[in-house]
DNA sequence: ACTATTTATCTGCATATGCATCTAATTTCA
DNA sequence: TGAAATTAGATGCATATGCAGATAAATAGT
């Protein structure tokens, strides 16, 4: 019988690192983007649909390794807000493709300094070489459990 | 002027990563626990209780990097399946103690083979090296985050 | 052309997350 | 001791997350 009572064992559960991981820093982006009105997923939102310009909800929430019913309603508060357009598709009624609004744009350009803030903050905890690592192995972790 | 309009460039928002990650491992654990009548919030919550036996609300969302708030209730749940009391302190009656009942350790006796299932799915994708060494950076990047 | 299937998105439900604010209990300190 | 400040936790509000199932539109099979 081996005794441990004294020693703090450290609990083991990868899921519940990543989880506290995301919380801890979506916290920080969030205090950031604070002044602009936005939470870190809007801001990300918005960075992605500027990116891929007309593409569908579907799409997207792959993308976002995220359920679509998810993206579907994360979009509802920029498209009230007037950020984002939803358009359906003239091939696929179906489908709508989704754009950003010129209020959509500058948002996105106005708020910037505040994520670079809060990137910056942890990039220097993590260290650039530890940064790198972390974001290429993540990459590779949800690549590997694609299905 | 670099012409990038054929190279996917690849985003670099850190935050966005840790989120995705957290949403698409999430999922695995909440499957692998699904026949079991849990999600991996509240089997690692039951989980902390246990270990922390007695623990108050503040102390136990300070442990799992999470508002005091979101804390109490995703304690709900658990309450009102009978899996975890919430007895008043007799020393400091604004504090409520936390523990397991008898069938919330039962139930987390028995939903451990699914999470062992999905620990190791995991496992095997990062590999035994990387599993170790991204625990080890996400345990020291929220240490270096605590305020 | 007509029906069956598949696909894209949306809704209902339940949990998860955190800020501002509230209430009750404890602690401070004049 | 008694009022002020602090602390523990709960509530109201808004967003975030995903499963099951509904709806509408496109496609496949006959």
């Amino acid at each position: 019988m081996i005794d441990n009572s004294k020693t703090e064992m450290k609990p083991d559960c990868i899921c519940l690192r990543f989880r506290k991981a995301a919380r801890r820093v979506s916290q920080i982006y969030d205090q950031h983007l604070e002044p602009y009105g936005l939470t870190i997923t809007q801001y990300g939102l918005l960075g992605h649909i500027r990116r891929y310009k007309g593409i569908g909800v579907g799409a997207l929430a792959e993308k976002l390794v995220m359920d679509p019913t998810t993206l579907t309603r994360n979009l509802r508060p920029l498209e009230r807000k007037g950020f984002v357009l939803m358009v359906p598709d003239e091939k696929d009624r179906r489908s709508r493709n989704l754009s950003l609004t010129t209020s959509g744009q500058e948002i996105l350009n106005t708020a910037r300094p505040g994520w670079n803030a809060a990137q910056e903050k942890i990039r220097t905890v993590l260290g650039s070489d530890t940064n790198k690592m972390m974001i290429d192995t993540i990459d590779q972790m949800i690549e590997d459990l694609r299905e």
